[in-house]
DNA sequence: TTTTTTCTTGTAAGCCTTTTCGAAACATGA
DNA sequence: TCATGTTTCGAAAAGGCTTACAAGAAAAAA
């Protein structure tokens, strides 16, 4: 391979100089003659000169990228957030770096220091395992832009807000309507606080029909497919007729234990989920869930975050997005 | 926030010259007295000076990087492959750049280009759409080194190679095994080269045991849930009493189809797969797979891609890795 | 004491780009 | 002829870092 083309090179060989070259392939160079113009263009294709990324960003002090850390990549549900923010990610000319952080807070410290290094110039983290108060305080000290996911109460100025509460009553709505008045929830030990809302909504609509929600009726487990399976025992010691997993992950994990239990879903027992992944159309029974529009929450915190960055004084921007209901096959009339 | 601190501002702190911080730093400060070295560091933490990460890559001609291009995401395949890719990342101190090409040449090509833009020091592809001279062509142009996934004839260097003909010979005989002789495939319409072979592992082994496959037991379909879903008809006219998915994806999206047709798994029919997603073990019945050890070749991909990125002029390196059958509920013996 | 060697540190060039501030060159109007 | 305006372009600084090379001081050798 040859020396790399610099810009040098091209003013030389246009006869020009590195201001000229530089400003007309930055489209600032209205004031050059249309010939000049041509000239450089013709050359820069012809020696394939490339700006040099590191050279630019030393002076333009932003490299146009965001990093964006979720808690899982497996999970379907974030990887369709991140299609959202690739989409936007492009529009805007940024680039997002992604990063699982696999429920791991050491590795959720290193991923933040590391693109801290990196000077990224915003954040996105879906992450649930740093307290939402070290990343601000970690983040603001470097003057780095970031918008927190699934924290609805957090720090950050601006916030795209889901409507959790709304989730959990549609949720409650949905099983109060099919009859079910025994009901088993699965949650994490540390739920983020868009999950705390979620139940709270839940709970709240019970009891506006009169059905308590004991505290022993939750049974406490990771959110994944395994930890859904785990809490198979915890959730039948219960003698529910219906359990909302608090995502579909989950519920897909409680699903398989049920199954391997002898009971039927849903002649024995309701299941529902929540998020909406595209696989709840093809598992046996189709899962009855809470649609998150997460493709457009992917978008929009990017937008939001791009928009921070490119003015770091402008108003807090709020965007809210709504849930609604996916009823399929997992729920059905209690017997 | 204040301004940010320079080596400068911590060379005067320190009283000694940029030099000797820079050296210090680097790990190159040997030659320095204990007792600077001590105060050098000191100050580091009491100041927080952090290097700039572009004034240096300017300078070393490296970010430490490299780019990851996956056509999907969404597929827990390429999930678990980026999870190996980020682990051997981190103990290299390199970071992945990920993206998903959602099959999209457009895209593919969009994202190589800015890659390269970007100054990323290798790539790895693990995406169809582009032809492999195609890739060769601009990135040996650029002097970037890559690694092709999925493309065992490819034109790159090193290689990392999955015995996919073992593959398709293990699929084959655990079906002959069973007394299947009607067998439909699934397949996409532009396979990859590993598909290729897989299906030829698939048929010669097939051929081994006086098993015909003709053309027209093999449905066309994209390698997704819902290629696998739409492929349910093309299948169901063969009238086979086993199928081999292509990929665990299709294979989940053809067992929904099957189960809407009326169809029992593995009773009336069975279903095999290819990937050994997480997912297998949670289907109802369980997906017999092959599994192909997906987060190993992220690494060992990454392993090669960086030790070659650190010197050109080494040996083509080359990894072999197996394949197993995994044995689960959705195939069984013919009835 | 003088010379040589060993420690320890600093000077300054260079990486490649963007951008500020002018300045030639030329035409125009008085 | 001179002042003024317009068009077109360039010199040079700045950005923060690494490193080849030079050099001063102290210790050892002569």
């Amino acid at each position: 391979m040859t020396r790399k083309v610099t810009i040098r090179d091209l003013a030389e060989a246009a006869g020009v100089s590195v201001t000229t070259v530089s400003q007309i392939l930055n489209g600032k160079g209205e004031r050059f003659s249309l010939d000049t113009r041509r000239r450089v263009h013709q050359l820069q294709e012809e020696l394939g000169y490339v700006p040099d990324f590191n050279a630019r960003n030393l002076i333009m002090k932003s490299a146009q990228t965001i990093g964006v850390l979720v808690p899982n990549l497996g999970n379907p549900f974030f990887s369709m957030f991140i299609r959202g923010v690739q989409e936007a990610s492009r529009e805007q000319h940024f680039i997002p770096l992604i990063f699982g952080a696999n429920h791991d807070e050491k590795l959720e410290s290193y991923y933040v220091e590391e693109l801290i290094k990196r000077a990224v110039d915003g954040l996105i983290i879906a992450s649930a395992s740093i307290t939402a108060e070290a990343i601000d305080n970690i983040l603001k000290k470097n003057g780095i832009p970031y918008l927190l996911i699934d924290q609805n109460g957090g720090p950050s100025l601006d916030r795209i807000r889901i409507d959790d509460e709304r989730g959990g009553q549609l949720a409650a709505e949905h099983l109060l309507s099919l009859g079910h008045r025994k009901i088993a929830v699965v949650m994490p030990e540390h739920p983020t606080d868009n999950l705390v809302i979620r139940l709270a909504g839940f709970k709240e609509r019970l009891a506006e029909s009169g059905v308590m929600l004991p505290d022993s009726a939750v049974v406490i487990s990771p959110m994944t497919k395994l930890g859904g399976y785990q809490a198979t025992a915890g959730v039948m010691t219960q003698k529910p007729t219906a359990v909302f997993a608090i995502n579909d992950e989950t519920a897909l994990g409680l699903m398989r234990g049920l199954h391997e239990q002898g009971l039927n879903v849903p002649t024995d027992i309701s299941v529902m989920g929540y998020d909406d992944i595209d696989l709840d159309e093809y598992v046996v029974p189709k899962l009855s869930s809470i649609r998150q529009p997460v493709v457009t929450m992917g978008q929009q915190a990017t937008t939001l975050l791009i928009n921070r960055i490119q003015d770091q004084r402008q108003a807090a921007q709020l965007v809210d997005l709504p849930v609604e209901l996916r009823q399929r096959e997992s729920t059905g009339p209690v017997k």
